[in-house]
DNA sequence: AAATCATATACCCTAATCGGAATATTGCAA
DNA sequence: TTGCAATATTCCGATTAGGGTATATGATTT
């Protein structure tokens, strides 16, 4: 196995620079290509295929119009990601939360019982 | 040029699954390595390799004691994902939201002036 | 010192990236 | 129809991930 295809995930779609300019750009509204070559100052190739993983992972929608194709964000697909890295808020938060954090990490200690990490007797 | 290395960057160091829950079990404290050996039921030198990329790019640090290398989470590094991901929550959160950002893309338009985009005069 | 536990490193392999350049496709215009 | 404009696809090359397996390092105990 190799690293996992940039399709199979928001997180690894996302995880390419170039990609987050894309859809911080698109934030503003729909765009054609040629104005996100434009912006970006990238070669046309390269960002048709970015948008290709984008709409992969259904991070964007295409929208034909004229002869351009409109991308547009559709953001719920990074919800996951949101989701997922909220968790860690009380760690980087206010000093309020982290000695809740402290407080609930005491807890979860104390409720997984004992293991390896524990100190002698 | 390929894909960039996993060490680049939080983006990319997260992008692997099993690298994000090594964070998710981290969150409840200092562990050693074995103990995530066990709990993610991976070998032993695939937890080492990733716990080695989550050092690379800062996200855990560790600590030797006795005979175990003891790995504890530093957040921290998570923030700058928390920070982008976060310029896109009035996108999907309530309908409040929406309405106030749906102003927003507006007034951005209008600010930004013409582009390819715009619909006939 | 030897054996052992805990962890890290090295190697091989396959799959997949990203950029570059060329070319194909599709729709509209003259 | 011929041509052009906008975008997508294909091929190439270099790089690298990540799993597997074997081995090295390092501390601890006997």
């Amino acid at each position: 196995m190799a690293r996992r295809p940039t399709t199979s995930d928001a997180f690894n779609a996302v995880a390419e620079p170039r990609r987050r300019e894309i859809l911080d750009l698109l934030a503003a509204g729909e765009r054609p290509v040629n104005d996100l070559v434009v912006i970006l100052g990238l070669a046309q190739p390269q960002v048709s295929k970015h948008l290709g993983v984008l709409r992969a992972v259904g991070l964007v929608t295409v929208r034909t119009s004229k002869q351009q194709r409109l991308y547009k964000l559709n953001a719920d697909r990074l919800k996951p990601i949101h989701d997922w890295v909220r968790t860690f808020e009380p760690f980087w938060d206010n000093q309020l939360n982290r000695i809740k954090e402290r407080a609930e990490r005491k807890a979860q200690e104390r409720a997984s019982g004992r293991n390896a990490t524990d100190k002698e007797p």
